[in-house]
RNA sequence: GGGCCGGUAGCUCAGCCCGGUAGAGCGCUCGGUUUGCACCCGAGAGGUCCCGGGUUCAAAUCCCGGCCGGUCCA
């Protein structure tokens, strides 16, 4: 088949379709209608179903149509299977689930693993973010949508056909009109071509009454090198929109009214606007879904969707407005439940960065409607919602409201503190008298650094009538800003490449058939560049899962021992790095010995981290995931997702709780399971460290409290770790803590290095352990009242010395001179020539010291009345001219300084003629 | 993971560009005014200028490194 080529399926020769070509925008489609000229689809056609649905169920909602279209697919062959996460935490190249084939990406469909049945039917709540600037805007667009589909996966060359496009497209007519009841000529199926993920296909986009409400995708090429060759299995990748179908359905003016009527009722009842007229409403959402908002920009859009209407644009605004943020609001809620809901953490980055940017959005709607309404309040109205279809939420409801609310609070201190800076740049502005207009640079900072969107800062600034121009491109100013960045190449722990290992079998791993087998004998199968030692099996760790490589000794034949000092796996095979280069004949045997007590403190630190984190699932919540993790000998770390500080009190918590886990000496299952089998019995939880690959997986299982899929090696029973001490908890980002920990004998040398610690300072402190806190803080205390004490003695002294000074005072002119060396320090210095120089207005005080060894300062002040004709700054710079120095100041006063190269009195003497000149001058 | 911004009195911040005696407002203490409170008036206390290093006669200020916070983007 060739892409372009006419896809024609049994149905429609059976039923009669023709197979026309769009007027519009040229695409072929087929339909029972023979006089139908466009394909059907927006925006060559307007909706047509609104308010005149096509088909009869006034009833229909998410859970009836779900019903219907999994109930059918099952009666027609297929297996019902549970959804999946939205999080898609088995896959590294994207953070959300964005379509039903996701969840089958990429094992399932590279043919790894078999799907968990064939053909399948599921209905999968999924993330879109793309389009986030239609949603409430086009009547269709939606961030969490449900996509229903049937999946069939083909592998032609093991014989294995489940079915091809003739049933595809045989199910999809059926389901709409035998479950649907809708009239078989509104039916059109438009041919298309799908591509995505690297994979591609033909496709059939399915249009009722001009709403596209399903695609169904026959992919059967890969993309390799920019062409597309054809693949070795083919899969039927259908897309069902629940949504659109409810909204088909019910035919009200927005797919927002179809599917979130009661939240939407309830919000605007509480708000007290009126409900939209039906007719105006109407009238509006039949062409809004024909222009991107996105893609025009807001303005242009409702400009141009006001003279499509024949509207005034301000009474277009005005009538829609409050609905849009309605919407919005719907929207973005029933999306953060989901999200937050399925274990996303509020953060700056990754997938947390997308659900704050939702709040964030989510909380400016809420701002513009004017209500007194928290977001949490709006999100906990869907949420009541959600819980009906998904009870499995209810358990989560106070955290995912208690996250809304850290967020919310947060976002308030943030548009708080910009409207602080907005203020302060615009007094700035105007008191330079310049022009009253915030620059572009100046938009972009506050949008860049401080989070302030520039309609934000638009609306401050003009309050206080500065002007604001936010140019159209202002997005793409900002994109240019982020251009230049350049990813860090990573690199690989040994220079070995796969192919020079290519042909060398799979290593036997001995670890995991007995994880406390420290020797073993065995048979060199390659050794590379004299260092890098391969065997047919090992009780070598290779470095990974978060626990470090094993280190031990080989020996060989002939006795030479030789150390292993790092372990990798290169595809299955299992490398030992040899700490120097050695002759090994291949063939030969040797005799491995893996240092144990390491290895035994890796296992204990690894099995301590599973316990960790289930402890910590149980004190703060079950929205607690593992972030990443690192197993040491003597310090271990584990990141846990979570939204806000954790308290002293809590730290406590879960380290009690973790003791009391190793105490009760639980047994620690470990078992490989087919990766359908293990999800299906422990859920998407087993995926704490990342994407596990392969078909069978390593499931550790600490009995009745903490499931992992994991390949790392494990205690067999928890008492073996003796002892868990938690170090400290950071937050190494946003919405992510470390738990530093260390465990068993290290675990008790910790605690006794920090009685030590104690004893120390007690010690020093000359107070008993228990009353080293009063002591200090009475130290501190006193410390403060000596300082001030000091400072109050200082001033009285300085008040006495002043005059002292002023008495040797020499007349010069009109003036009372005083040069004079001084071993105060510089600052005291200064203090002295300042009491001086407030006594006497006619006094010129020049006072010289010591810096250092051999630097010298000086500093000069004067009189009220001495600065009339004098300068201090001048006289400064004159006298450091002997030292060759600098000095800075003003007429009062001055200070400076430079290198010592003759006596302080010398200095002084001739300062004192420097001064004279000065004067005389 | 990367870019940008910030860290100065209990709080909000100025001072940094261009190095030269650490500031304002609010809050606090005391006094005055007042039946009392708020307001008002007067006085005062309060600082490792995030940490470390460098440059300099001299660093809150300039340079480098680190820590912490904020924010935008993948």
């Amino acid at each position: 088949m060739k892409r372009g080529a006419k896809l024609e399926v049994e149905l429609f020769r059976d039923l009669g379709f023709v197979r026309k070509k769009c007027k519009h925008c040229g695409s072929y489609f087929w339909s029972l209608n023979p006089d139908a000229e466009y394909c059907g689809g927006q925006p060559c056609v307007d909706y047509t179903f609104i308010s005149a649905p096509p088909c009869v169920l006034s009833e229909a909602n998410r859970t009836l149509i779900r019903e219907k279209f999994l109930k059918f697919m099952e009666r027609n062959g297929h297996t019902i299977v549970k959804r999946y996460p939205i999080v898609a935490r088995w896959r590294d190249d994207v953070y959300l689930v964005g379509a039903s084939i996701y969840d089958f990406q990429p094992w399932v469909t590279n043919g790894i693993i078999p799907p968990p049945a064939n053909p399948l039917t599921i209905s999968q709540p999924c993330i879109r973010l793309t389009d986030i600037d239609n949603v409430g805007r086009s009547g269709r667009h939606l961030t969490e949508f449900e996509m229903m589909a049937h999946h069939a996966f083909n592998y032609p060359k093991k014989g294995m056909l489940i079915y091809w496009m003739d049933r595809t497209v045989e199910l999809a007519f059926r389901f709409f009109v035998e479950e649907l009841k809708v009239p078989k000529e509104k039916i059109f199926f438009k041919e298309d071509w799908w591509s995505g993920g690297g994979n591609a296909g033909e496709c059939f986009e399915v249009h009722i009454d001009g709403l596209e409400v399903a695609t169904l995708v026959f992919m059967h090429y890969v993309e390799r090198n920019g062409k597309f060759e054809e693949m070795e299995n083919q899969i039927v990748d259908t897309g069902y929109g629940l949504e659109r179908i409810v909204w088909l359905c019910k035919g009200t003016p927005t797919v927002y009214d179809a599917v979130f009527q009661s939240f939407i009722e309830k919000l605007r009842s509480t708000l007290g606007i009126e409900p939209l007229d039906l007719e105006l409403a109407k009238k509006i959402y039949a062409v809004a879904g024909r222009y991107d908002a996105k893609e025009l920009g807001a303005m242009r859009y409702y400009s141009i969707l006001a003279k499509a209407l024949g509207m005034n644009e301000n009474e277009l605004l005005n009538t829609i407005g409050p609905w849009e943020n309605i919407y919005i609001l719907a929207d973005h809620s029933r999306a953060l439940i989901f999200m937050l809901g399925d274990g996303v953490v509020p953060s700056n980055m990754g997938a947390g960065y997308l659900a704050r940017l939702l709040i964030r959005r989510a909380y400016r709607s809420l701002l513009r409607l004017q209500a007194d309404l928290s977001l949490t309040d709006v999100v906990s109205l869907e949420l009541s919602e959600v819980i009906r279809e998904f009870p499995e939420y209810r358990e989560l409801s106070d955290t995912i409201l208690d996250m809304i609310e850290e967020e919310e609070k947060r976002y308030k201190k943030t548009l708080r503190k910009g409207r602080n800076l907005v203020l302060r740049r615009i007094q700035r502005l105007k008191k330079l008298g310049k022009e009253a207009k915030l620059a572009i640079d100046d938009l972009i900072e506050f949008y860049d650094s401080h989070g302030l969107d520039p309609h934000f800062v638009k609306e401050i600034a003009e309050k206080y009538s500065v002007k604001v121009e936010i140019p159209e491109d202002f997005y793409a100013r900002l994109a240019e800003r982020h251009q230049s960045t350049k990813p860090k190449e990573k690199k690989s722990k040994v220079e070995l490449s796969e192919d020079l290992i290519s042909n060398v079998p799979p290593t036997i791993l001995l670890y995991y058939e007995n994880p406390k087998l420290f020797t073993f004998k065995a048979k060199v199968l390659k050794l590379i560049k004299g260092k890098y030692l391969i065997l047919d099996k090992t009780a070598f760790y290779p470095e990974g899962g978060g626990q470090p490589a094993d280190t031990g000794v080989i020996e060989t034949e002939d006795g030479t021992k030789v150390r292993v000092i790092d372990v990798q796996k290169v595809g299955n095979v299992v490398v030992h790095v040899l700490d120097r280069e050695v002759k090994i004949p291949e063939g030969s045997l040797v005799v491995g010995r893996v240092d144990a007590e390491r290895r035994l403190a890796l296992m204990r630190s690894h099995t301590a981290t599973h316990i960790l984190l289930g402890a910590a699932r149980r004190v703060l919540g079950p929205h607690v995931w593992q972030a990443g993790a690192s197993k040491g000998v003597e310090r271990s770390h584990l990141d846990i997702t979570h939204y806000k500080g954790v308290s002293r009190d809590e730290l406590n918590k879960i380290e009690l709780l973790a003791n009391k886990v190793i105490r009760e000496n639980r047994h620690v299952r470990v078992q490989m399971l087919p990766r359908e089998v293990a999800e299906s019995k422990y859920g998407f939880v087993l995926y704490q460290g990342g994407i596990v690959p392969g078909r069978e997986i390593r499931v550790v299982e600490i009995e009745n409290w903490d499931v992992q899929a994991c390949g790392g090696t494990h205690c067999e029973s928890t008492g073996e770790i003796g002892l868990i001490k938690l170090i400290k908890a950071d937050r190494i980002q946003d919405g992510v803590i470390r738990l530093e920990f260390t465990v068993g004998e290290y675990a008790i040398k910790y605690v006794q290095y920090e009685e030590e610690l104690l004893r120390k300072a007690a010690e020093l402190l000359r107070s008993p352990v228990d009353k080293v806190c009063d002591a200090i803080s009475k130290l501190r205390e006193r410390e403060k009242s000596i300082r001030s004490e000091l400072e109050h003695i200082k001033k009285r002294y300085f008040e006495i010395i002043s005059n002292n000074f002023l008495s040797t005072a020499v007349k010069i002119n009109e003036y009372y001179v005083i040069v004079r060396s001084t071993d105060l320090k510089r600052d005291d210095a200064i203090m002295l020539a300042e009491t001086i120089a407030t006594k006497e207005q006619s006094a010129i005080v020049v006072l010289l010291g010591k810096e250092s060894e051999n630097v010298a300062y000086v500093i000069v002040r004067l009189g009220e009345r001495a600065t009339k004709k004098l300068s201090a700054v001048s006289m400064a710079r004159s006298i450091v001219k002997l030292i060759r120095g600098g000095a800075g100041g003003d007429r009062r006063f001055a200070q400076g300084g430079g290198p010592l190269r003759l006596s302080l009195e010398e200095l002084v003497k001739r300062t004192a003629e420097v001064v004279r000149t000065c004067i005389e001058m």
